[in-house]
Parts: C-alpha cells; structure tokens; sequence
DNA sequence: CCAAAAGTGTTCGCGGTACACCCATGC
DNA sequence: GCATGGGTGTACCGCGAACACTTTTGG
C-alpha cells in the first residue's frame, strides 16, 4: 500500500488512434473485458506509471492493448472532471496518434478479438467519456493537417497524389479540385516524384511520390510555414 | 492518510498568465516562500484538489497566490518528465492565461511582495521546469492570435487600433503595415468604431473601438474562420 | 509653430479558383 | 473497345504587399 497526506486522483491515458481507409476515417477501439462498462468499446489507455512519462504511457498501452508500435503520437488534452470515472478520481491526459492501415504489422496486431477499427463517424456508444475525447481529437486533427505535415503518417510510405488529395478530403470533409490541388502540392516542392507506380489497379496506374521529411525539417527551421 | 493499491503521482496545475504592456510582454511571476528552490521566482499554481477539475485548480491558485480572477484561461500542455520536481513525482497541467494589465483590479492584487510582472524576454531564472512552459505557452500565444480573437483579452474593453496593431507586432515579433493593418482589421467587420477618443494624449487622439463578439461568435458558428 | 501620432488610397503581382478534355491501362 | 481514373493549362479575380503625405491636437 502507499500512504500520502492528501488524497490524490488516479492518473491515466488514453489514445485516439485514426487510421485511413479508402474512403473515412477510421478509429482503433478495444472491447472492454473488466468492470466498469465491462463489454462497451473504449479507446486503448490505462494507469500512468510512476517511472515513465504520460507519453511512454500512452505508446506502453497502444502496444500492450493493442500491439500498435513505431506510430506519430501526440498529446491532445487533459480531461479532468470529476465523474468521468465511476469508481474514483481519474484524470486522463490523452494523446491522439495517426497510424497507417497499409502497415501489415498494424494489420495484424490489430487483428486480435476484442480489437477493432471503426469508421469515426459511426462509432459504438463508448465507455467513461471517451466519445468527447474523439471528437476532440478529430477537431484537432483536421486544424493540424492544414499546416503541418501529419496527413503522411496515415500514408504508405509512397503513395499517389490522388490519395494524397482523398486524404485531405476525408480529413476536412470538403471536396477540392484535381487540378488546383497537384498545383499547390507540387508547388510546395516537398514530394519527391519516385519511379514507381500503382500496382494492381484495373486502369492507367498512378505515379507514387514521397514526402521530403528532411527538406521540410531544413525548411521549417528557417521559418517556413505549410498551409494547405 | 490516505492509501492506494498503486504508488501516485502527485497532480498540479501551473498558469503563465501574459500581459500587455507598452512595448513588451509581461509574464506573472511568484516568489516562492518554501522550499525547493525557495526564494526563487516561479508560476503561480499548485496542487489540485480531488472536488475540482483542473481548470479550476488553475483559477483557483491563480486567485490565491495573486490575486487574479476573471481572465482567459486554456489549457496548455501536460508536463511529466519524471525528474521535474526534487521531492518526488509531480505532474503538471499547464495553462495560460491573459490578463489586462489595463484592468486596476489586476494591478492592485499584483501590487504585492513577492508578486511581480517580468519582462518575456528577460524573465530570471525560474524554479522547476518553468522556463520551459513558458516558452511553450509563448509559442501557443503566437499561433493562437493569428487565427483566434484572444488578443482582445490582453487590451482594455475600449482600445485604438495603434494599440491593436501594437498587440499583433509585440506577439507576432514583427513590425506591421499601418494602413494594410487598418484595412484587413477593419475589413473583417468585427471591430464597432465608438464615439470616444484617447484621454491625456498629447497629440491628435485616436478613436477607440471595441470588438464585437456576439458577431464573432455567431459567424464562427456558422464556419467563419479568423485569420490575420 | 512644433512635435507627435492619426488617418488615409493606389498600384502591382502572386496565388487561389473555376473549369473540361485527352490519355494510358487492364480487362 | 470500353470503362476507369490519371494527368494536364489557362483565364480571372481578389488579397496581400509596398509605399508617403496631410491632418489634428496639445503644449
């Protein structure tokens, strides 16, 4: 047991990750298996321990619950109200992360009973507060992609511009136009035209680019600013 | 005492609150009284209680130890790194907060011993990990004014545009075009013109103006975005 | 009358937007 | 050869950027 002078709330986190499906979003739950709200879909999290930091908590419970590794993990925010919690005080700091569907180790892992990806919008009724915090994660989302460079973590590592514009049209949830969108991407000079194309689709296959991660980084530590 | 099956971080808020002055940014500071780092300069906050989320937490020590209420306040960001305080583990909820320095309430509750507004970019040396949420809440500052209206919470209810445009040159760290300012400003449609001048100047007076906010926020609500 | 800041318009260039057709490929 | 999506160019408009002088007021 441990003994403090004042009573103190449980610390936890929990994660929101999204994944991109051909054409929504898609959220990575898992089914409860204990009390409280036992059998209820809940976002991946648990109890922050006292030798690791929130973050290493949260990518902790992303691979023990989930086995979901090696994804862009942020923190979101911190919910704190008093009767999210049935059993006792618990704040939660919670963290979104962006993982690719193409990945087959994500595939896989998340293969397991009692894991699942479920379309955002369509979403099961959710244990403890967790559908706020999703939706708090998704409006953080969609202001975060207009200008900075997250939308490419929910890519493969080469993909065609076409995805690269149906993602952004997911996120935002607005149509834009071919045209004008491969003008400004292209324009930014941040994708690397590669020589490879799209396989197995039934019509002309597409180029695949990439994302210049280092020449953004260079960029952006002289002040560039994205916004798409 | 009180006892838990699993050893606990203790929880604390922390709140930089900012505040306009002529040609700089202000940063309210604390003197602390105990150890650690006793004497040394520090954010206001502490430890929150179990009956209380940590917003309030936040205004809670902010009116305590200084005397401030009635501000803008957010959350900022949630520190763990596991050494950041000598005494034991501690997690903080950083928040900022904007305050008008115009606002006599403010001054007279902050005129106290061990009280005290520093310069930004000259503050001394902070206990804890302090200097690092405070330049984490200025980056915050810096994005949020550019698409949000929170500059108004650092200026008098009736202010000039000079004044305003000296808010966005002061947060931004660049100077502004006087007439592009007046006309982007002023083309939004969100500022009233009133029929009251400066007092006291001893050149022309600028007329005031206010901001409308019930019109702010019935365009945001229909999907206005703000950007300046 | 002098110092200090208020207030005011125009030009130019770039970037956003609207818009439609031909091409390559697999079946 | 047909269905499917890939890939491409131009014209227009509005907004941001650059830029300097006159007016008002208090002392």
């Amino acid at each position: 047991m441990f003994e403090y002078e004042y009573p103190r709330a449980a610390l936890a986190v929990d994660c929101v990750v999204f994944g991109l499906d051909v054409s929504d979003l898609k959220v990575l739950l898992i089914q409860r298996r204990i009390p409280p709200f036992q059998h209820a879909w809940a976002l991946p999290g648990g109890f922050v321990r006292l030798d690791e930091t929130v973050e290493a908590a949260a990518r902790r419970e992303l691979s023990e619950e989930a086995g979901v590794t090696d994804v862009f993990l942020e923190q979101l925010y911190t919910f704190s109200t008093l009767d999210r919690d049935p059993r006792e005080r618990v704040v939660t700091v919670a963290h979104y992360a962006l993982a690719k569907l193409s990945d087959h180790r994500i595939r896989a892992a998340t293969d397991a009973m009692g894991v699942g990806w479920f379309a955002l919008d369509d979403l099961p009724k959710l244990a403890f507060d967790h559908q706020e915090i999703v939706t708090t994660a998704h409006e953080r989302l969609r202001g975060k992609v207009r200008y900075a460079p997250v939308g490419f973590e929910l890519l493969p590592p080469r993909f065609s511009l076409t995805q690269l514009q149906r993602l952004y049209e997911i996120i935002l949830g607005t149509d834009l136009d071919k045209r004008n969108f491969r003008k400004k991407i292209l324009s930014l000079d941040l994708l690397v035209e590669t020589d490879e194309h799209e396989q197995g689709v039934r019509h002309r296959a597409a180029r695949l680019y990439r994302f210049d991660r280092r020449k953004y980084d260079r960029l952006a530590k002289q002040g560039f600013e994205l916004s798409i």
